[in-house]
DNA sequence: TCTGGGGTCCTAGGACCC
DNA sequence: TCTGGGGTCCTAGGACCC
């Protein structure tokens, strides 16, 4: 059996332990930028605000009543940190599958034990964080998220509950799950599966997975399998290296000024450099995009990319941001307003198993200690004193890429200066 | 004024090889 | 009239996740 704990409306939760008035009432944790909702109270939802509500056009009478936040990371990443920990005191087998997700493995746990097991766990977290959770446990992750679902929705599981392969209860919430509420079933998916005559959850567990495969692809046949009780969806290694690396934000404002499209650009692969070594991976291509915004479609848009490899895998800001800055020369136009840049690594490697080309000049050793060491350097005064002390580079005052946030609540977690705040 | 950011996996199709 | 067959590797794009 696997549990999927999931953190009840974790963004939101997090906000609620450090401040206690915010309990009860409708709160939404905003996207980068204020711009869009990405994390609702009970309350807000019962208000009607639907995930990924564009703030502006909230109606008046929502923010009103609502708390409306910007997001801080930094807690909710710290708090995410410490329900993961809590997680491990039940089972060995922690998968960390997001900032508010892990799958717990109970195998070879006596099955008549595991509610009581979980309820145990969801009352330690709660102590331990502050954070409530839900569990849904399962013989499989498909199945187990469709408990955790239930876990939430109906009250007389009191926040966990335990399906079987077969049982009463699993073909009862089967029946009346709309197929596109199943993990790894979405629109797209959806709308091809009506055509085919399946709208919920149970007729698509009575399919036939080969027909299945035939009309889609491997990964709904494993959806199947997975509704009838047989484990056919593993996890990737959470822990292991990233493929690819990616840095982007909107900016607070649209712009057309090249300087601020420097500036942005630089950062994000000075930030895609910090993740780079962190995993202790080497890239050997840059890639760079902007756009203008898409959501003003009657202001000239445009949108481009570009990679540039590398002259030999590195993992050093200084190559990877002077890469970056060639990209962008090569793809910025004059006379459009820009609403976003990005940086991404590619054609990652573990450090140490770079290969040299035919035609490059061997890096001498003493060259490549002496860069490694400027990095780390750079790495380790960032941890210790504060993201962004040192960098290459200091940007313009109200710059336009800068980002709004104007409702975040401290950094309590994190920032000792933000945890005693005193007010005048 | 104003609409997030960062990933993974899979498949199809082209290039290329013998 | 007629133009092989099978394999690998790579990339772009689709779909999905939170």
């Amino acid at each position: 059996m696997i549990a999927l704990v999931d953190c009840n409306n974790f963004y939101v939760s997090c906000e609620r332990v450090f401040d206690p008035r915010l309990e009860g009432r409708p709160v939404g944790v905003l996207s980068n930028n204020d711009g869009c909702i990405v994390a609702r109270s009970n309350e807000l939802k019962s208000l009607g605000v639907e995930m990924g509500a564009a703030m502006h056009l909230l109606p008046p009478h929502i923010r009103r009543q609502a708390v409306l936040l910007s997001s801080n990371y930094a807690l909710y990443g710290d708090m995410s940190r410490r329900v993961t920990l809590s997680l491990g005191e039940f089972s060995p087998h922690v998968e960390v599958y997001s900032i508010d997700e892990s799958f717990v493995g109970f195998q070879g746990f006596d099955p008549a034990t595991l509610e009581a097991r979980g309820q145990r766990l969801r009352e330690t977290v709660k102590q331990w964080t502050g954070i409530p959770v839900s569990v849904g446990l399962a013989p499989t992750r498909v199945l187990a998220k469709v408990a955790n679902r239930a876990a939430k929705k109906i009250p007389a599981y009191e926040g966990v509950c335990l399906l079987d392969a077969d049982g009463v209860a699993t073909r009862s919430l089967l029946r009346e799950l709309p197929v596109t509420e199943l993990w790894g079933v979405a629109r797209r998916t959806g709308e091809r599966l009506a055509l085919m005559g399946i709208e919920t959850a149970w007729q698509l567990r009575e399919a036939d997975p080969k027909r299945i495969r035939r009309a889609f692809s491997v990964v709904p046949e494993r959806i199947v399998w997975e509704l009838r009780g047989h484990p056919a969806v593993t996890l990737g290694d959470m822990a292991a290296p990233k493929q690819q690396i990616m840095v982007s934000r909107s900016f607070g404002r649209l712009t057309g000024d090249p300087a601020d499209l420097h500036e942005a650009v630089r950062q994000h692969a000075a930030r895609a450099g910090e993740k780079l070594r962190r995993q202790g991976s080497v890239t050997s291509a840059v890639m760079v995009f902007v756009h203008t915004n898409p959501f003003q479609p009657s202001q000239p848009q445009y949108r481009n990319s570009v990679v540039v490899p590398l002259a030999r895998p590195c993992d050093d800001t200084r190559d990877i941001a002077h890469a970056a800055a060639r990209g962008l020369e090569a793809i910025f136009l004059e006379g459009y307003r820009y609403q976003k840049a990005g940086v991404m690594l590619l054609d990652l490697t573990a450090d140490g198993h770079r290969q040299l080309s035919l035609d490059e000049t061997p890096q001498t050793e003493a060259e490549r200690i002496r860069r490694q060491r400027l990095m780390g350097t750079i790495d380790k005064l960032n941890r210790e004193l504060g993201r962004d002390k040192v960098r290459l580079g200091v940007p313009r005052q109200d710059n336009a890429w800068r980002l709004r946030c104007e409702r975040r609540t401290p950094r309590y977690t994190t920032r000792w200066s933000e945890l005693v705040r005193v007010k005048s």
